[in-house]
RNA sequence: GGCCCAUUCGUCUAGUGGCCUAGGACACCGCCCUCUCACGGCGGCGGCACGGGUUCGAAUCCCGUAUGGGCCUCCA
């Protein structure tokens, strides 16, 4: 039997960072098992459904490159469906009215148990599960009977779906028999955690898959990264590219334990990737993020600092500062030493051509002149021509600036 | 409160009874490289929550305790 899989979110609001990882897990098991995976909007409480969410959670999934099967279903589609099973339910005296509600009605004893694909068997007594409503006093069906309907509805096979739907599965497999309907495998993925170990706050940590994007993160770092929250592949593999992620994935080698997002373990996976990209990827995800930030500096200078930042900065966000000067007037700091900034101006106007290695070439011959270590005679240079005690190479930034920029800037100082 | 789940370095994890004097990665610290910052190289610090069992032998199995989390909505 081939595998199918779905990703469920709600439309009340913006793709969460624990969502997202839930949604990759089922994306990597689809891919990995070569089954399919739908997308279905679970929009039966219309009273919470945000406007925009719908395409927010489409536009974040493509984002990171997670893709999914056919046309995007909506819950509130298969509601009358979800209400005729109901019906019967009740015919059967598997439920019963109560306030013009409809409950399920619970097995009294006995147990329900699964083997969870991640976290091996649970069982719950049947006594303590309380009669869920499925359908609602206004005729519209709930969550907890709406969502297995459409699973035997769509012919899921995996339900894997944050933990915190643990202790729903008792009631939906117990729906699921009354409905004589065979059950999915379960797979119940662990929470992530924000920085203190405590739970993913809005307040004080990047929460929404946009932050992320704003950030300057790529894909494929954010998608490896979530990858191995809560899931690894060996004992030393860690960066994995989305196709070896789809090939290596496997549910098995799932812990069950929650994970706490560790942003710096992103940052520098970020700047792996950032550092793996060729001259035009590289050129093409600034200019993306720049576009995205109204930041409207020059494409052809953008790409020309490329060799300049290409393995300095980790994150898009960091770019902006680093270059500024390439773009904009600065403002060295007072008490740079006039001394050698003259001499160093004094050589640079006398050079016959402009690049980098001629620029070094003097430069160097002037501090060794000047009895000096290069360490300390290059710094109020760079404070001059940058504005900054941190920029790209010296020499290649004073060529990308121009001489008489760069002459202007030293004189100035 | 009831039920359920979880617990290996600060963090993510490897580990499924002997290969573990517990391995890798991030972070941190030190050294090297070096025009700053990064990158890269080398080294260091640091952990099986606790208590009982079972066993010749336990991070691994069982029980209890503690701690954290989830659910207990006519939310999803």
């Amino acid at each position: 039997m081939s595998v199918r899989v779905r990703m469920a979110p709600s439309p009340t609001g913006f793709l969460h960072i624990g969502g997202v990882r839930t949604f990759l897990f089922n994306w990597l098991f689809a891919r990995q098992q070569g089954g399919e995976i739908l997308l279905r909007i679970e929009n039966t409480d219309t009273s919470r459904e945000v406007e925009e969410a719908t395409e927010q959670i489409q536009r974040s999934l493509r984002w990171l490159g997670v893709d999914w099967d056919g046309p995007v279903r909506f819950q509130l589609d298969t509601a009358e469906r979800a209400v005729e099973l109901a019906h019967e339910l009740l015919a059967k005296g598997y439920a019963y009215e109560d306030d013009g509600a409809i409950r399920f009605r619970q097995p009294t004893d006995g147990v329900v148990s699964w083997t969870d694909a991640v976290r091996g068997h649970i069982e719950f007594r049947n006594d303590v599960l309380k009669d869920p409503v499925i359908v609602r006093s206004n005729g519209r069906p709930l969550y907890n009977f709406a969502s297995p309907v459409d699973d035997i509805l769509d012919g899921i096979t995996h339900v894997i779906r944050g933990e915190d739907h643990v202790s729903n599965t008792p009631t939906q497999i117990n729906i699921l028999q009354a409905l004589d309907a065979e059950l999915p495998v379960y797979a119940h993925v662990p929470n992530i955690n924000g920085e203190n170990g405590r739970k993913l706050s809005k307040r004080r940590d990047a929460v929404a898959l946009d932050d992320f994007v704003d950030a300057g993160y790529i894909p494929p770092a954010l998608m490896n990264f979530l990858a191995l929250l809560g899931w690894s592949y060996d004992d030393k593999t860690t960066i994995m590219s989305p196709s070896e992620l789809v090939e290596r994935f496997s549910l098995d080698r799932v812990v069950p334990s929650p994970a706490t997002f560790d942003y710096k373990k992103l940052d520098w996976m970020n700047g792996v990737y950032l550092r793996e990209l060729d001259e035009d990827e590289y050129a093409h995800s600034l200019e993306t993020w720049l576009r995205e930030h109204d930041i409207d500096w020059p494409v052809d200078r953008v790409r020309a600092t490329v060799p300049l930042v290409h393995e300095k900065i980790e994150k898009l966000s960091q770019y902006p500062d680093f270059v500024r000067f390439l773009f904009e007037d600065v403002q060295p700091p007072d008490g740079v030493d006039g001394r050698i900034v003259e001499a160093a101006a004094d050589r640079l106007a006398a050079l016959d051509s402009w690049n980098a290695a001629s620029i070094e070439q003097a430069l160097r011959m002037l501090v060794d002149e000047l009895g000096e270590k290069p360490r300390t005679a290059f710094q109020p240079i760079r404070l001059a021509v940058t504005g900054a005690k941190v920029s790209p190479g010296l020499f290649e930034s004073l060529e990308l600036l121009g001489r008489q920029a760069a002459l202007e800037r030293l004189r100035a100082a």
